[in-house]
RNA sequence: AGCGGGAUGGGAUAGCCAGGAGAUUCCGCCGGGCUCAUAACCCGGAGACCGGACGUUCAAAUCGUCCUCCCGCUACCA
């Protein structure tokens, strides 16, 4: 690795990845915020120059569609959203250097000129593909305006996204039985050009790349099947008008053209960096040093030195992200930025997701714990900030639950961490009027320097984690070492020691201070306060865990107060109330034979009701639907398949073989003699490599079937 | 199906990459101490054959092979 540890002489850039311009933000969400936010302060207190950036990402269809949704104009839509995070954010003391937003001119100019550049070195063609039309509209359906089945499992699925189904990403053109949300019509497929980035001109340096990029595990192992495989070259446009446009020549005879989304998207890192230098000056902050200083010639990398651009060890930039989106800053971004002459990261960190009590948030369901949940109950944000930093490693999923929290918060903050500074500057504003005339004990300084070198070296790690243990692990020290001493017994036999052993534990006040900075920034600044430091702890070095606090401070506080019982239950029957609230509907009715004991568990139920869609469908249409009564003979779990079932159905007129995504849902083995409705005229698909004839019909998330409430035969229609 | 990650005392987790006396921390349990401190803190104890099976080695939680179960990714869910 050609890296040095940190602090190294260049910038560095840490960035969180953009939030949607279209939605809240849960708890979920702000693990990423939360850890960049205390990977970057401790980038600083290591005296490493620093930009923490991010921005709000507000083109692509789901703004778009959500927008039109509400009938207000995209821009005026995302705003709000945007204006939402600039609160959000400051609530949980996650304080970017600059936060901006994709639209801003900055960025559209970079994307523009990034985008020129790829066009000139020849890393964009022109091809044709099939996308979605809407023929009445007269428009094309990019993304998220069509709807359909999904090719691979026949689920039903965005038009940029399987996302019921198997969760791929389709590429334009892909989706089958494609609907328009604009007007409900069915699409067609017309045949338009678009824009590619070759993304296989870069698979070489990728595969350089990857083995050299710093951060997390999992973001050098997930795309590894990718970069080893065959890149897929990426489509780069849109055919619609929000987003920025398409700054080079369009394809012939077409008038609008945008870029797709991940394309402005984390220019807006670049940006929102030169937007920072641009405001407190390059003295201060050097946006080119960071991002271009020390990068090779854009264009793609020699073949026959692919290894060229590690030797350039410049450009410090972090991108923290969540897992679900670590393809993007590991392939499509980095080969950007190699094509455009920028520095590639030097580390991506991936962290896992967050679960609720167990299981995954749900934003559909409600199933979820607010920021602005948060922000209400009235609890200090490092309260949070220390249980997701520290709850799990990074990679690793973390659950968060709020009596979770509380057992961390009494046992930890409040009980190791909160109650050794208490009791030790307690007993020295009584005794000595502050910090006491001794030296520091060698013992003592060798531990503070032991922290220290914990939190470096999870600095150079990339683990978050770390930075949140290693003062709590020095805390529990204190107390150990302070009951050890009891120096309220020396006060009168002997006042010296006495005096040192206090001397001791106010400097370890000061070290945890510092050190608890980047994850409680707010409690480390009243901490700091207590000790009558002047200046912000936010500013100082790591070499200040050795200084000598002022000799005089005020009596301090309790730095951290008990969650209690009440409390806890309060919030959870909040939290509890809320998802009943949204999962009522689905399991009242459970008129299935007595005795199952299916499990309850079934990941998603349906949430809160959709919206009956507008568009009326003509009776004629809806007639073109074979539905029909059929019996399951024969039900099975395909191997290998996460939910797929392969069921036998008798149709009166023949059995058919139906493939369908039930397997967790339903106990197969029940399932034989049980009515169901069938479509029968659905257009065959293979689903795992298993031919599936036919669509049952089952109702929300959980696959509740529908089944029949007389004896209608198998193979009688459905109308 | 492919790729990646995981399985460790009652619960939750660390250790594994660089193999070495039966293993970390938090919660819970049992006993003791202390009283400066927020019923907090400190000390001691019970409790795990480290998912299963082979193998490598003087030595395996740690390395290899196979298996079981869980979870993620597979081209916009943080």
């Amino acid at each position: 690795m050609s890296h040095d540890d940190f602090p190294t002489d260049n910038p560095a850039v840490v960035t969180c990845g953009l939030p949607y311009a279209n939605g809240s933000l849960h708890l979920g969400h702000l693990r990423t915020y939360v850890s960049g936010d205390t990977y970057a302060r401790a980038l600083d207190t290591l005296g490493q120059q620093t930009a923490f950036v991010c921005g709000s990402d507000m083109h692509g269809t789901p703004v778009a569609v959500d927008a039109k949704k509400r009938d207000i104009d995209p821009e005026k839509f995302a705003l709000k959203q945007h204006k939402k995070y600039l609160e959000w954010f400051p609530a949980f003391d996650i304080d970017f250097d600059y936060y901006g937003h994709t639209r801003e001119e900055t960025n559209a100019e970079l994307t523009s000129e990034i985008v020129l550049e790829l066009e000139e070195r020849g890393h964009i063609f022109e091809d044709e593909i099939e996308v979605a039309w809407d023929p009445e509209a007269s428009q094309p359906l990019p993304d998220r305006y069509v709807e359909g089945t999904c090719p691979y499992c026949g689920a039903k699925a965005r038009g940029d996204e399987c996302d019921e189904g198997c969760q791929r990403h389709l590429e334009p053109g892909e989706i089958k039985k494609p609907v328009s949300t604009i007007t409900g019509n069915p699409a067609e497929y017309r045949s338009r050009t678009h824009k590619f980035f070759r993304l296989s001109d870069f698979q070489k340096y990728l595969q350089g790349f990857i083995d050299r990029v710093e951060g997390t595990s999992n973001a050098r192992n997930q795309p590894r099947e990718w970069i080893m495989g065959e890149l897929e070259d990426w489509c780069i446009t849109r055919d619609m008008d929000w987003g920025i446009d398409y700054p080079d020549e369009l394809p012939a005879g077409r008038d609008t053209l945008v870029l797709y989304v991940w394309v402005d998207a984390p220019v807006e890192y670049i940006s929102a960096t030169k937007q920072y230098s641009d405001r407190v000056g390059s003295e201060e902050f050097d946006w080119k040093a960071a991002w271009k200083d020390g990068a090779p010639e854009a264009g793609a990398p020699d073949e026959a030195d692919p290894d060229a651009w590690a030797q350039t060890d410049s450009g410090e930039i972090i991108h923290v992200i969540g897992q679900d989106i670590i393809q993007h800053h590991t392939v499509f971004w980095p080969s950007m930025l190699r094509a455009a002459g920028y520095n590639e990261p030097r580390a991506v960190m991936a962290c896992g997701f967050v679960n609720l009590d167990g299981d995954a948030f749900s934003t559909s369901r409600n199933r979820a714990v607010w920021a602005d949940d948060y922000v209400e109950s009235g609890l200090h944000p490092d309260l949070y900030r220390y249980h997701i930093v520290t709850g799990s490693e990074f990679v690793a999923d973390v659950d968060f639950s709020w009596d979770g929290l509380a057992e961390r918060v009494n046992s930890e903050l409040v009980g190791t961490l909160g109650n050794f500074c208490y009791r030790s500057l307690l007993f020295a504003e009584r005794n000595y009027g502050g910090t006491p005339d001794a030296g520091v004990s060698e013992a003592v300084a060798e531990r503070i320097e032991t922290a220290a070198e914990e939190f470096r070296a999870a600095i150079d790690d990339y683990r978050v984690r770390g930075l949140g243990e290693a003062p709590v692990a020095l805390a529990r020290f204190g107390n150990e070492y302070i009951q050890r001493h009891e120096p309220w017994k020396l006060t009168d036999d002997d006042p010296e020691a006495a005096a040192q052993v206090i001397r001791d534990c106010v400097q370890l006040s000061k070290a945890l201070a510092v050190l608890m900075e980047p994850v409680l920034p707010g409690k480390a600044a009243e901490l700091w306060a207590q000790l009558g430091e002047s200046g912000s702890v936010h500013d100082v070095g790591l070499e200040a865990v050795h200084a000598a606090p002022p000799a005089e401070f005020g009596e301090p506080a309790e730095l951290f107060d008990q969650l209690e019982d009440e409390t806890v239950e309060r919030l959870d029957e909040q939290l509890q109330a809320r998802i009943e609230a949204a999962d009522d509907g689905d399991d009242a009715d459970d008129g299935e034979a007595a005795g199952t004991e299916t499990d309850e568990s079934g990941a998603d139920d349906a949430g809160d009701m959709e919206p009956v869609t507008d568009e009326r469908v003509p009776f004629e249409e809806f007639k073109q639907l074979d539905l029909r009564v059929g019996e399951v003979l024969a039900a099975e779990p395909i191997d290998g398949a996460d939910e797929l079932a392969r069921l036998e159905v008798d149709i009166g007129v023949e059995t058919r073989q139906i493939v369908a995504g039930i397997k967790q849902l339903h106990d197969l083995g029940e399932l034989p003699g049980t009515r169901i409705v069938v479509v029968a005229n659905l257009e065959k698909s293979e689903l795992f490599g298993v031919e599936s004839d036919g669509m049952l019909l089952a109702a929300g998330e959980d696959a509740d079937l529908l089944t029949t409430q007389a004896d209608a035969e198998p193979g009688t229609r459905v109308r």
